[in-house]
DNA sequence: AATAGCATGCTAAAATATTAGCACTCGTTT
DNA sequence: AAACGAGTGCTAATATTTTAGCATGCTATT
């Protein structure tokens, strides 16, 4: 029901982790933690993700592969709305002044054109 | 030093009502913040986190109104860079798609404009 | 000048989160 | 078939977070 963000430190890291790996072993996971504490640690962590409904596991081969039960999009629907409304005011402007401003120097002629289209399209779908 | 993201969960709650209010007093955190605990709770982590080094205090009137040390340009540079790579695999374009899907419905012609605007600038800056 | 109201600091109890360790299972290799 | 390695679940100790309560100080009002 409520998903809120009711996750603990170690938690929303481990979350983060799968999020960005889509999915993940408990040995992947202990590797990218901060600090990493021992095996068994992140193991007891990620079952109680899984049993919160955060998380799901499937089996592969001896191990299990834990994947995020909330979709990325949603997460990062919404994740987004929150960095928003908390740093940026709720301006989308803003948030795209300062992602060009992060990004600028990895994009090339041809992103940029890609960014206009992408613009371009959500006015004309947008009225 | 390291401004890691060594927060607990109410800290960082704290933290997001802080920046995106600019500035907040006790009171005000309290009445922002879910499942809130009592008052000297919330005064007990105001003075925590100012003595972690991510709070200042200033004096008004009687009360204490609390403002984050490290500016809000920073910090959102950093989160967004964060949200970026956990949930859009480092893409600016897969942020600012999610983004004008988000925002859609309340974005006018001019913003439209402005957006693009925003890029147009960018390319001729960026190169 | 006493009292009430509202703020603060400090402290310690209670609740949660974090961690390591042990017991077990299942393949694989000697 | 014994021993090893790599995985799991469970449990309990430890550490940290979270909370409320109490003592105090200042201001304004009676």
């Amino acid at each position: 029901m409520k998903n809120e963000k009711n996750l603990s430190r170690r938690e929303r890291q481990i979350m983060d982790i799968v999020y960005e790996m889509k999915e993940a072993s408990a040995l992947q996971v202990l590797e990218r933690l901060p600090s990493p504490p021992g095996y068994s640690a992140v193991r007891a962590l990620l079952r109680v993700l899984e049993q919160k409904g955060h998380l799901a596991h499937r089996q592969d081969g001896p191990r299990y592969i834990y994947s995020p039960l909330l979709p990325r999009e949603k997460a990062r629907r919404s994740a987004l709305s929150h960095l928003m409304r908390t740093f940026f005011d709720g301006s989308t402007e803003d948030v795209v002044a300062a992602l060009l401003d992060i990004s600028e120097d990895s994009l090339s002629e041809d992103d940029y054109r890609r960014l206009t289209g992408l613009i371009e399209k959500a006015r004309k779908e947008g009225r």
